[in-house]
DNA sequence: GTACGGACTTAGAAACTTTCCA
DNA sequence: TGGAAAGTTTCTAAGTCCGTAC
């Protein structure tokens, strides 16, 4: 395996530069897709009667039948089920009356008992998992409830941001000058964290015992633009209605984007801002080409630029009444612990931006009301109120789920929700499950490898493709690959949905044998695209699974990720398709790390090779970024700073040159000192300019790769920990404040020799 | 087995804030 | 001191996977 992820980044290069040719490939794909439905019919009679083949032209049967019921099924059938629904859930509505009744009108920095310290609750005692953690909890710590009332108290918003805050900002100052010097009355002394990790977890599938918050907050309502601000038609100005006004505004807004320049796009939005015009400017507004945004847009631009010119204490009263805003909703109250809200504000209104070539772009995201909303919370907690004259769709109490509240969205229908940030407990326990779970992997990875080498051999055609989805998923680090409904968002693949249209098999390739080249969009549609030199018996089994098929049936037509994981299952509790990504990621970055780590450099070298360690699994999980569009002129700056510093180097050279064989000459005191001082500079300057040169080679080789997502979501953090304890790495090198807040779990329990 | 809803994680872009440098 | 660049945060789309119902 060592050498097995070795190729990934010497494919880099190609792989990202070839992204743009791509796009037009795809564009080609939809009209190849329409040829091809007409000829179906003719073309099914190729098939044979073989195995596969057979599945495959099911599979293709099933398609072609939900794309016509899709069609049948119009979106209107689909309204009118929501429609039911959300009658249905009104009528229920009647039994939470009494809660609204009883809601509450306390604010947090008023009254923070009221959200922070509910009635007495027995202290949260949960028993844990056998064996899923592997570090046992140092002991059981329980917060003493009047302690932690006292320190409650005392809290406010700015503390917590105050905490942890390793940078000597001023507020630390403050801070170290309390700890130092006498206490000042009414501030309190850093708090401890709350180490939820030392804490046992529940066992029953229960999410938390007590949740009180105070609701999510709704999009500001609708301003009606300024008289002078016009919208015309046809060259001539209209007076828009209060809902169209606002759809346009929505198009306005975005005009300078590219998204307004697509067809799609267009039409989306026409037709949706067509449904809020009045019945007059429906029979007069029937051309999108004729309509003139611009007066719009340019109020908009010079709103930003004023927002930009503001005085220091406009943006300050801004900036407080925005933390106002997050004191009071930002915070919910979760078995005895004030925890941060990841998104507590409910999904303003405006065009839907899907990724990619997604169908639905440019439609209409309606505003959600508070009638749309379900609130969950515990019984005993006090309910959020809902905003003066509106109600809640429902008042829940489910303590299986982690959700505070949740709206089904109308573009695609699904459930959006407000969650806990991750640096909260319910989060944090989750992470750190995950990485426990590829950590088992590690154990049992190389039996299921000689296993699914084994199934290449296999009689049965679904176990060939079973083993080598799973010999993809391993060695590549493919996403699963779920089916997806066809014309409802952006045609993307994973490992299972490959078609035949993405794989190329090249017997020679270069110099090598058995090459597979892969080439496809996958999520948020973003192009893979790798040539793998493969093992024979591999290559010879995609031969024959694309045998026969045309470029839009499944490469895998015996294969779902339901099956796959139902398998994964089998071999190891709790293993998925993802976990594989998850395992080999951090596995990656542990090796890179032992590999590249120079004992000899010095920090900034140190830190270039933890960069090229998250790069390496940056690479295998193929997470790309847009390169930054003043890259070019940003690395040129660079280059003349360097140039800049290596002539200040050498000139302080000469200097400490001369000072010596003055020093030589004069023997003096004075003369000698000059030697040392011109030393130092030296010795200053070519460690600045030894940064520099780091710093252009890291940002020339992170160009177009994106290194947030990885470090965020695959890598074990505890591994970085580890590896910066080890190395006398300041951690927050590393992570940023947000980065120690999500793995405060990791960089307090990982010691010198964690191995994961 | 398969369609579907639901809950949750993972993802890149955009917006915003801070830092750097002429 | 202001404008660019870098760093950080926010936003929300787009995945995975599970349970349930047929």
């Amino acid at each position: 395996m060592t050498g097995d992820h070795g190729h990934h980044q010497v494919e880099s290069g190609s792989r990202l530069n070839d992204s743009h040719k791509h796009k037009d490939k795809h564009k080609d794909k939809e009209h190849r897709h329409k040829d091809h439905k007409k000829d179906k019919e003719r073309e099914k009679s190729k098939y044979t009667n073989s195995e596969h083949r057979d599945s495959s032209e099911k599979k293709h049967k099933d398609r072609e039948k939900e794309r016509v019921k899709h069609r049948e099924d119009s979106s209107e059938r689909h309204k009118e089920k929501k429609r039911e629904e959300k009658i249905k859930s009104h009528s229920s509505n009647g039994k939470h009356k009494r809660e609204k009744e009883n809601g509450y009108v306390s604010h947090i920095k008023t009254e923070p008992d009221s959200l922070f310290f509910p009635k007495p609750e027995k202290t949260v005692k949960r028993e844990r998992d056998d064996d899923e953690f592997e570090y046992k909890p140092k002991k059981i710590k329980v917060e003493k409830e009047n302690k932690v009332k006292k320190r409650k108290q005392e809290e406010d918003y700015d503390d917590y941001e105050e905490e942890e805050d390793i940078k000597p900002k001023k507020k630390s100052k403050v801070k170290k000058e309390d700890s130092t010097g006498g206490k000042k009355k009414g501030k309190k002394e850093p708090e401890e964290k709350w180490k939820w990790w030392e804490e046992e977890r529940y066992t029953d599938g229960s999410k938390w015992r007590f949740l009180e918050h105070k609701g999510p907050v709704f999009a500001p309502p609708y301003e009606r633009l300024p008289e002078n601000v016009r919208f015309y038609y046809d060259g001539k100005p209209m007076k828009l209605s209060e809902s169209a006004e606002e759809v346009a505004t929505f198009f306005a807004k975005m005009l300078d984007h590219e998204y307004t320049t697509k067809d799609i796009f267009r039409k989306n939005f026409f037709k949706d801002w067509r449904k809020e015009m009045t019945s007059e400017e429906k029979s007069r507004i029937s051309d999108l080409n004729k309509c003139n945004f611009t007066e719009m847009s340019e109020y908009f631009k010079a709103q930003s630029e004023a927002r930009k010119q503001m005085t220091k204490e406009e943006k300050l009263k801004i900036k407080e009444e925005n933390e106002r805003l997050v004191g009071e909703y930002g915070f919910c109250l979760m078995d005895n612990h004030k925890e941060r809200i990841g998104n507590f504000r409910i999904e303003p209104p405006g065009l839907f931006r899907g990724r990619g070539d997604h169908p639905k772009m440019g439609m209409l995201k309606r505003r959600i009301r508070p009638e749309d909303v379900i609130i969950n919370c515990s019984k005993d907690s006090k309910h959020p109120k809902p905003p003066p004259g509106s109600k809640w769709k429902e008042v829940r109490h489910d303590n299986k789920v982690t959700w505070l509240a949740s709206w089904t969205e109308n573009i695609q229908g699904s459930i959006k929700y407000i969650m806990l940030n991750p640096s909260s407990r319910i989060k944090g326990e989750k992470d750190w499950q995950k990485y426990e779970t590829a950590r088992r992997l590690k154990k049992c990875v190389e039996k299921i490898r000689s296993q699914y080498r084994e199934d290449w051999k296999s009689k049965e055609m679904r176990i060939r493709q079973r083993a080598v989805a799973l010999y993809f998923i391993d060695k590549l680090a493919l996403r699963a690959g779920n089916e997806k409904e066809e014309g409802e968002s952006a045609d993307t693949v994973g490992c299972c949905s490959l078609r035949v249209e993405h794989v190329n098999l090249h017997p020679e390739m270069d110099g090598q044998e058995y090459v597979v080249e892969l080439d496809f969009l996958g999520k948020d549609s973003i192009r893979y695209y790798n040539k793998i030199p493969v093992e024979k018996r591999v290559f010879k089994n995609l031969q024959l699974f694309l045998e026969n098929k045309q470029p839009e049936d499944d490469v895998f037509d015996r294969l779902n990720t339901s099956i796959l994981n139902k398998h994964l299952q089998e071999l190891m509790d709790g293993l998925t398709a993802k976990v594989f990504r998850t395992y080999n990621a951090s596995i990656t970055l542990q090796q890179q790390l032992k590999e590249l780590t120079n004992p000899e450099d010095n920090v900034p070298a140190k830190i270039l090779s933890y960069n090229r360690a998250n790069r390496a699994v940056a690479i295998l999980c193929n997470h790309q970024r847009a390169p930054p569009k003043t890259f070019e002129k940003s690395m040129q700056n660079l280059q003349a700073k360097i140039d800049a510093k290596k002539e200040q180097l050498s000139a302080a050279k000469k200097e400490l040159k001369s000072a010596k064989a003055d020093a030589k000459a004069m023997h003096d005191e004075k003369s000698k000192k000059a030697v040392e001082t011109k030393k130092k500079a030296v010795q200053r300057l070519s460690e600045q300019l030894m940064k520099l040169e780091v710093q252009a080679t890291d940002r020339e080789e992170n160009k177009q790769i994106a290194l947030g997502t990885s470090k965020l979501n695959y890598l074990d953090p505890r591994i970085s920990v580890t590896w910066c304890k080890k190395w006398g790495i300041p951690i927050e090198k590393i992570y940023n404040k947000t980065q120690r807040e999500k793995f405060a779990w990791a960089i307090d329990m990982a010691d010198n020799d964690y191995e994961f």
